[in-house]
DNA sequence: TAATGATGTAAATTTTAAAATTACAGGAGG
DNA sequence: CCTCCTGTAATTTTAAAATTTACATCATTA
């Protein structure tokens, strides 16, 4: 019910491949040593990320290499490949209020409004940062800390 | 991880109190009936709405009430004073990418850099909205379906 | 053409976080 | 002093996420 660890593995992925995805083949098996995940969760975040048309994967040979601008990867377009309804599971809501009480029986309204407000909010700002800018900002970090 | 139920059965409660709170004894087991959520649950909600000024709650003889103009409520104020780091735990990372890795090396400074920006985005939307407008759906909502 | 090293998925298990439950001490007011 | 409530700790239950296991399938190459 928040935004996946999944998308920040995702990302990782995607600058790894960006980083190494020419010079070698990287595998499920390589992205699971880098990013300390699973294997089996690397290929189904992959796997998402390919039906997005985000990068693609070699099967039979394997190795996974991009398909698309950096900059037209933002992390709204990674966070709705990964999970399709990502900006509904925001927000926790309570199942059961009684339908018996004035708020209880409107609360699930209530909230919607506002939350598909802030939902909005969160898509837009989403779609400002794109993997061109992740990655300039990995380049600034790598500099300050080599 | 992700923003918590609890602060929508927060605002559930803060409406109730709005419409109820000075004809009657608003208690948490009342509370916890047109929530559907637990008793204790209410109650630890309403202590850290308590502690942020927003209600005061009677000791002893019980009943909750507002304590604060519904403008000055808004919903980041709520978020926070429910789970004060709720920012922090909008987006999940994965625990342990490899240091041998340039990337895992660096990724959660990576991360760090997107996720505040998107963080302060948030914040800034959960600002605009307030009880006030909260209630005022509310009512909207109300006269529509009655 | 068989062996190798990948991907793609399904199913079961483990782990983790959230919420509910149980239990009880303590205060206010009739 | 009895009742109804709050405050809070500790335990149990529930639900979601991630890992693990298992295996079918596919391309390359030796």
């Amino acid at each position: 019910m928040h935004i996946s660890t999944k998308c920040s593995v995702a990302i990782h992925c995607l600058i790894f491949i960006n980083e190494y995805g020419g010079k070698q083949k990287v595998t499920s098996d390589l992205l699971s040593l880098s990013t300390g995940s699973n294997p089996v969760t690397i290929r189904s975040i992959l796997s998402s990320l390919k039906k997005d048309g985000i990068l693609s994967v070699k099967f039979g040979t394997g190795g996974a290499t991009l398909n698309c601008p950096l900059k037209e990867v933002s992390m709204y377009r990674i966070c709705r490949a990964i999970e399709p309804d990502f900006v509904s599971k925001l927000f926790g809501v309570h199942a059961l209020p009684s339908p018996l009480c004035p708020v209880g029986k409107n609360i699930h309204n209530v909230l919607d409004c506002s939350y598909q407000k802030i939902g909005n909010d969160l898509c837009d700002s989403l779609k400002r940062i794109t993997l061109e800018d992740i990655i300039s900002d990995y380049y600034a970090i790598r500099q300050k800390t080599d």
